[in-house]
DNA sequence: ATCGTTTGCGCAATCGTTTGCGGTTAAAAA
DNA sequence: TTTTTAACCGCAAACGATTGCGCAAACGAT
């Protein structure tokens, strides 16, 4: 196998020199247009692509940009990806996948990967041991924009895609008092994540303007969620139930099979279609949210690269509407 | 926000040249262990980190692995996704991640993207358009490893990582007719792939040497398949049925709520727990076939550039166990 | 003391592109 | 006809790291 053509080769070809094939391949002013056309006729001829890494050595980009995760599980974050993914490729960006694992030190190398591999941008949704962000505080200052999704801090100097937790979470148990729900269990993730936090504030605050009781039931993983909850259904028989994700509703689906309790989550759309009981979610989208930040993410890239001033930082909140099933 | 420290910050600290940092950061025999010990302190004093971008144009590596696959859902690439980044870290490897949404053209542009990034190996599930692989077969001659998994094509010179499709389809729906089900639905995915097509055969088998007959219902998506399942199970009761995949799994979820139907799947192992309905089903583990087949790319890449002779092509071939539910 | 080896390090080219600057030519202005 | 001004293009230095080669000092052996 041959060698890659590189615009060296082309210039041999036409013999002419290689700044004037880099220039005639970007439409440059200084080329001709005739000489531009020969350039690009021979390139496609000698099937040249450009090296991305040697351009990026030098114009101190790559084309590439990070997507920092928790963990990948079957929830939420594939249609993250996906969306991102798409928002990349037609950019031109390349999509690097970490994992943090939930673990600082896990997310401090990888940031450091990102600089090392020169990633021109860095979408995050924070591991729950994140309680401070040093480790990203000066990455805008070395030219590298970070947009936070999903799970984020507060108070950052970032721009963030999400939705708003707190209302979502008052919506949906309001829901549940509305029917009137007496008995009501509310069923959270991680304590120390913010977004846990903000959707028991909205929980909470849509259980004492209705002045109903509630059990609270925190659980940090699908399978300690079932436990949690088969534990839990053993001794209690809610007549409603909130559940804030939708590892939390797959997980809830066996447990709370044939128990008749009006069910409201927050869901991505696809496990309700699964699960066991009928239910109402407020439709949270993966795939949109992975849009949005990519999308807002390239725009930073490009405001920054353009030399265009910095906007202050930006919470795009998407609108969540409700859903229901069965 | 100053720049990143040099190797030739480092050299100029220590007033020695760069290529006795550049040798000396990697324990070269040429350098003094005194010496050696003096630069690595200084690299650590300036935060140095080398440049991945500058090394990969030098050796023209990257340090970065791709993952092709056909389309992002909730079903079983997430854990394969997980799988491969757990290796490629491991390994000192990143993971760019794209789709090639089922598309032949969008998959020749994805590898494309691969050489435009001198990616240093590729491991890809095909597009289930994808009926010759001309695009890949020169790969391996420009010194990129290409390993298979999940969806291949018959007699391609490359690794695959794969289950034994056709017996383990046997196996399950020899265990429907051992159960005694004389009336069988058989689910499979997309007719184009040839993991449908060993499925089926598989199954075929099975049904034959039980001399029982059956329905075969094709389904390339969730949303098909949950209507063609509704659809079948309006005007048929199936006492047994076959699903090929997790997605189909879930899809039924719900038509075969309360159908008291034996269901036997093949699956990565969660859907099951969320499931409407009791199921055995036969562990096809992604985590494991993307790690083994990472394992497997990274040791190609290994060979390829130590200048190990070139084994022939390997087909792994993971052993699948029976698992039931509820 | 002399010659042959190591040992330890620097010089400079190289990977493929980009880009500031300088130079040439031809067309336009004077 | 001479001068100005574009329009075009090439030279060479970057970007940060790697690596073949050369060269000096230090060592051992004869």
């Amino acid at each position: 196998m041959q060698k890659r053509a590189t615009i060296k080769d082309i210039a041999k070809a036409l013999d002419i020199s290689v700044s004037t094939v880099s220039r005639g391949l970007r439409d440059h002013p200084d080329i001709s247009k005739d000489m531009c056309q020969l350039i690009k006729d021979k390139a496609k001829e000698l099937n040249y692509h450009p090296n991305h890494i040697a351009a990026g050595l030098r114009k101190r980009s790559s084309k590439i940009i990070a997507l920092i995760i928790p963990e990948i599980s079957m929830f939420f974050f594939p249609s993250v990806i996906k969306g991102v993914e798409e928002v990349a490729r037609e950019n031109g960006y390349q999509l690097l996948v970490l994992q943090s694992n939930d673990d600082l030190e896990h997310e401090k190398r990888n940031i450091q990967m990102c600089l090392d591999h020169s990633v021109e941008g860095i979408l995050i949704s924070l591991s729950n041991k994140t309680s401070n962000i040093d480790h990203l505080i000066n990455l805008p200052a070395s030219g590298i924009p970070v947009v936070f999704f999903d799970k984020s801090i507060e108070n950052s100097p970032f721009d963030e895609v999400v939705i708003d937790d707190e209302d979502v979470a008052f919506q949906a148990v309001k829901n549940l008092v509305h029917e009137g729900c007496k008995n009501i269990a509310i069923i959270l993730g991680n304590e120390n994540l913010l977004i846990t936090k903000r959707r028991e504030r909205g929980a909470r605050l849509a259980l004492v303007n209705a002045n109903v009781e509630a059990t609270f039931v925190y659980a940090e993983s699908f399978n300690k969620a079932q436990i949690a909850l088969a534990d839990y259904l053993s001794s209690h028989h809610p007549d409603g139930m909130f559940l804030m994700s939708d590892e939390l509703m797959a997980a809830a689906s066996q447990p709370l099979s044939g128990k008749g309790c009006l069910v409201v989550g927050i869901s991505d759309g696809m496990i309700p279609e699964i699960v066991n009981f009928p239910l109402k979610y407020f439709y949270h989208s993966g795939f949109e949210i992975g849009k949005l930040a990519a999308s807002k993410l390239v725009h930073r890239i490009l405001m920054s690269t353009e030399g265009g001033q910095n906007t202050p930082a930006e919470r795009i909140i998407l609108d969540v509407k409700m859903h229901s099933l069965h």
